[in-house]
RNA sequence: GGGAGUGUAGCUCAGUCGGUAGAGCAACGGCCUUUUAAGCCGUAGGUCUUGGGUUCGAGUCCCAACACUCUCACCA
């Protein structure tokens, strides 16, 4: 027997004992429809959030009545009383079903006394108070909207292993609260930043996914193919060549939140899909956008954290105002020791954190000591800046330093959070940077985009411009130390079968 | 790819010195009209991830494979 068969067998056995619940829960089924009901009932009106009943019950007043639908996560049957606790997405509700109030018809208590753990029901009766005061609704109705024929999990613990988490997490969902609070946060993150980006005049737009040259960042690509036009496509890696595209056509205020696409590793802080803010603003610089990104961010920290020192892992990340700012060169000092104009120090260095230095040109020997030395210190919200121009082929220079160019990055919690660039505008210095190949880069920023080149010679305004990684922000700001939390659907390995 | 860890009932987990498998929840059969992870009585549920090895005897020790987690590398 191979192994793919033995495998086989084993997810075949494995479910077979699944299989022993599943039809213990369709026999069930069948009995319910035996009773002339359907099981996946239908449109339910009038169902309020079981919050909202919570929040407007008042006590004493015996008129009250409520109508709530939701899946039953705890069932306590009494006989001819049973307790059912259902969830819906704004909380709990206890619903109270006696035999009494239910009647002998089949849609009453007989179908009652079948519900089990993970059907989907509603119920509508008169609200009022148990014995230990909890507010609950005494159902003179009940509706199977649908049969859950899956064993759930543990009702105390929830779902706790990770993998089946990820794979099946229309059950973590459910399972486990804090989890579909934090997806509600991340929406609702969202939505604030677009406010906050609309109120300022900013233009949302869209911008190909699919791109003949995979330009605007340093990263390898995934390939895909158009049929019709016999074409090879590559799913973007970054928007960021489009959207000055956009500048250039008189959009000066732009932005836009979507998905890029990156063939790397998985890690705790990547996923190969991932969700990317990038703005542009015609007549600003980078300094505009640190003060913007300053701005988005600390309102989201007030929105969405207590206080400004947040825990995040290990650490508390503090989010007070103003951020510290220092240049590339500062923090490798501080960091490294190393000066970054003395190469040989920056070289001797590199060899003893172990790099492979003699293939690197200078600037990327220094960027890998820079990263191995500051990143993990870098905790508090910090803007980098003034990076080695040879290491930003899409930047301005800076003026009176040309040797270095007008880009930050910010860094929160030992991550990379946003990058952004004073945008260089003139189309002969951007031709020459996308000739230059470093040494000792496994991919390259500077890719020949001649399309990209002709836009900049209609006249490209000078700009500023922002990218924020919405995944890893929404990790600091929920607590999450794995972007596999923050993302719905991450990228697992494939099961065997 | 390197290193470390984990893998036991549907779920969450115990399992001592190597002596032949346990609990809670869920399920099934009872009892119960005010429970809050309801309770009580009873029943059933296991190729201990897989394959080798050591041993009189392996869930336990050793080797290998597989899966997952963490970590390093990769990811400017």
């Amino acid at each position: 027997m191979t192994k793919a068969e033995d495998i086989g067998r084993d997810s075949s056995l494995r479910s077979e004992r699944q299989g022993r619940f599943e039809r213990q829960r369709q026999e069930k089924l069948s009995r319910i429809k035996q009773l002339g009901i359907d099981p996946y009932g239908g449109r339910y009106d009038g169902a309020e959030r079981a919050c909202d009943i919570k929040s407007r019950y008042k006590d004493g007043d015996e008129g009250q009545r409520a109508r709530c639908a939701g899946r039953i996560v705890l069932l306590r049957d009494i006989g001819k009383l049973i307790f059912i606790t259902l969830r819906d997405w704004s909380g709990t509700m206890q619903v109270g079903l006696s035999k009494n109030l239910l009647g002998p018809e089949a849609s009453g208590w007989p179908l009652a006394k079948l519900l089990e753990l993970g059907d989907i029901i509603g119920a509508a009766g008169q609200l009022g108070k148990t014995k230990t005061g909890e507010i609950t609704v005494w159902a003179d109705s009940v509706s199977l909207l649908s049969k859950c024929l899956c064993q759930p999990p543990e009702k105390f613990h929830g779902l706790s292993d990770i993998d089946l988490r990820y794979r099946q997490r229309f059950v973590d969902l459910w399972a486990n609260p804090e989890v579909m609070e934090r997806f509600k946060n991340r929406s609702s993150i969202i939505a604030t930043i677009r406010e906050f980006l609309q109120a300022r005049g900013f233009l949302e737009v869209e911008t190909p996914m699919m791109q003949r040259k995979a330009g605007g960042a340093a990263a390898k690509p995934f390939v895909t193919y158009h049929k019709t036009l016999d074409l090879d496509l590559f799913l973007r890696i970054a928007p960021e060549l489009f959207l000055k595209r956009l500048l250039v056509g008189g959009m000066e205020k732009v932005f836009e939140i979507n998905r890029n696409f990156r063939n790397e590793g998985l890690s705790r802080q990547h996923n190969p899909e991932f969700t990317m803010l990038e703005l542009y603003q015609a007549y600003a610089d980078y300094n505009v956008m640190m003060e913007l990104t300053e701005e988005i961010i600390c309102l989201l920290v007030e929105k969405y954290c207590h206080g400004k020192q947040v825990r995040f892992g290990e650490e508390t990340i503090d989010y007070t105002r103003p951020w510290r700012r220092a240049r590339y060169a500062e923090l490798l000092k501080e960091y490294s020791g190393c000066d970054i104009e003395d190469i040989e120090a920056v070289r001797m260095r590199a060899a003893g954190l172990g790099l492979d230095e003699g293939d690197m040109d200078d600037v990327v020997v220094t960027n890998e000591v820079f990263e191995a030395t500051v990143e993990d210190n870098l905790v508090d919200p910090t803007f980098v800046i003034d990076y080695p121009a040879a290491l930003c082929p899409l930047t301005r220079r800076k003026k009176d330093e040309p040797k270095y160019a007008e880009r930050f990055e910010l860094y929160i919690g030992k991550m990379e959070l946003a990058n952004a660039y004073t945008e260089l505008n003139d189309p002969a210095e951007q031709y020459e940077n996308f000739l230059v190949q470093l040494r000792g880069q496994e991919e390259s920023m500077a890719r020949m985009d001649e399309d990209f080149i002709t836009a900049l010679k209609y006249g490209m305004p000078p700009a500023g411009g922002l990218g924020i990684g919405i995944d890893r922000l929404v990790m600091v700001l929920t607590g999450a130390t794995s972007i596999r939390d923050v993302v719905l659907f991450p990228l697992l390995k494939p099961t065997k079968d």
